[in-house]
DNA sequence: ACCAAAAGCTGATAAATATCATATTTTTAA
DNA sequence: TTAAAAATATGATATTTATCAGCTTTTGGT
């Protein structure tokens, strides 16, 4: 079992606020997961009952909506923790989260982590600081959503990828995500999409090969996402 | 000057939390004021530097799409308070509030609060429970938006005010919003949210008096946002 | 009370998007 | 390896929504 005071990845969450002794602590309780492509780290209506601090690999985190269709909300790569709601409220999660590719996490019990919590104001303003500034950027979603055209808002996710994520070797956008996924992230049908990805590559701005997605024309995207 | 240990509005907010102590320090620091309709609490860009607790009145937070187009993304009434996220990061508000109606606020500068945030445990963890359980809210805003039509939102936001807001004498939703912040809330433009209103007035799920508007079939509008 | 401005309303039309159908390609599993 | 299943792609069409135009009603200021 790995140890969390020498694990490289607390430095970019807000564990980094613990101090070694709570690192200790957190390290003899938690637990290390390996999670294939596809499987489900937890859903709709579960208690998580802890967070996830994701060492390597990406998911994607949804919710169904009441006419059936999932919206995907997040993407959490590594890093990043997931679930730090579930320390605040004692509610059941309305997200779902699913691998996209295979991913290492560690699991910490939120009896574990709730005392810091209490205990560590600086892991509290950390962990107060992230939620204000997703707070913060879940309202720029939520303009985007209801005032942007599809097109804009599929120019906006590839430039979202495009700065989220690394490349690859081949230099193209190193998430794999399916057409539907991209579809259930801007919130438009599978069909739509693949049509104005299709155009975006037919006009040069992108280049796909199959699932890959190169960034070619980032100045232009931006104009079409800005309704330029 | 009146007395915020006094003051009742503090119990619906995170003031509430604050010692007696506490509230008579910024009892001495805050300052009272009188919002009149259509002013402007705070603008995109600007630095607010504290937080507005609300006594009395409705204001609308919204921000300016890249389309040109105000999206409302906040509705703030009595008992609210406004501006949490200026105590916890130093970035300009990303978001524009104007007085719905007449309004009686309080504000409290930042320095002399976020020494609460810092010293008062019970005070921050407050915050951050609000803090998570809008951005719940927000998830599931986004996902409203990115998944439901025009019509499902406008049900479910009518839901939404007839829920949020008291009855005014005749039985209206006690907040007489322009058929423009309505649109606005929902992301449309004013026509299609007037003729929607039209359609639901006809097949009696409401009624219409000029601003005020009735809920005659909740369970009908329910269905309608659900998509049943 | 009166006038100008703003808000509300309705119809016609255009544009955006979803849906359905079907073909092709890629992936998966036996 | 191969057959089945899933994903991708594209066309045709239907539906939703925005836009534009013109009109009526309401509101606010003097």
């Amino acid at each position: 079992m790995s140890k969390c005071e020498q694990c490289i990845v607390r430095q970019f969450n807000s564990l980094k606020a613990l101090t070694k002794d709570e690192l200790v602590r957190i390290s003899s309780c938690k637990t290390s997961k390996t999670i294939k492509k596809g499987e489900i780290l937890f859903e709709e209506g579960e208690h998580i009952n802890g967070v996830f601090c994701v060492k390597d690999g990406i998911c994607k985190v949804s919710k169904m909506s009441d006419n059936g269709r999932d919206q995907i909300v997040h993407l959490i790569k590594k890093g990043d923790l997931l679930g730090e709601r579930s320390l605040i409220n004692d509610e059941v999660s309305n997200l779902k989260a699913i691998a996209v590719n295979d991913m290492e996490v560690c699991f910490i019990p939120k009896e574990e982590i709730v005392r810091d919590l209490e205990k560590n104001p600086k892991f509290t303003m950390d962990i107060l600081k992230n939620m204000a500034s997703s707070l913060k950027n879940a309202d720029n979603v939520i303009v985007d959503m209801a005032q942007k055209t599809v097109k804009q808002r599929l120019a906006a996710t590839l430039l979202y990828l495009n700065n989220k994520f690394e490349k690859d070797t081949d230099g193209a956008i190193d998430v794999h995500l399916s057409r539907e996924d991209i579809a259930n992230i801007i919130g438009t049908a599978t069909e739509s999409a693949i049509r104005l990805l299709s155009e975006f590559k037919k006009k040069g701005l992108i280049n796909l090969k199959g699932k890959q997605v190169f960034i070619l024309d980032t100045q232009k995207l931006k104009d079409i996402s800005t309704g330029f």
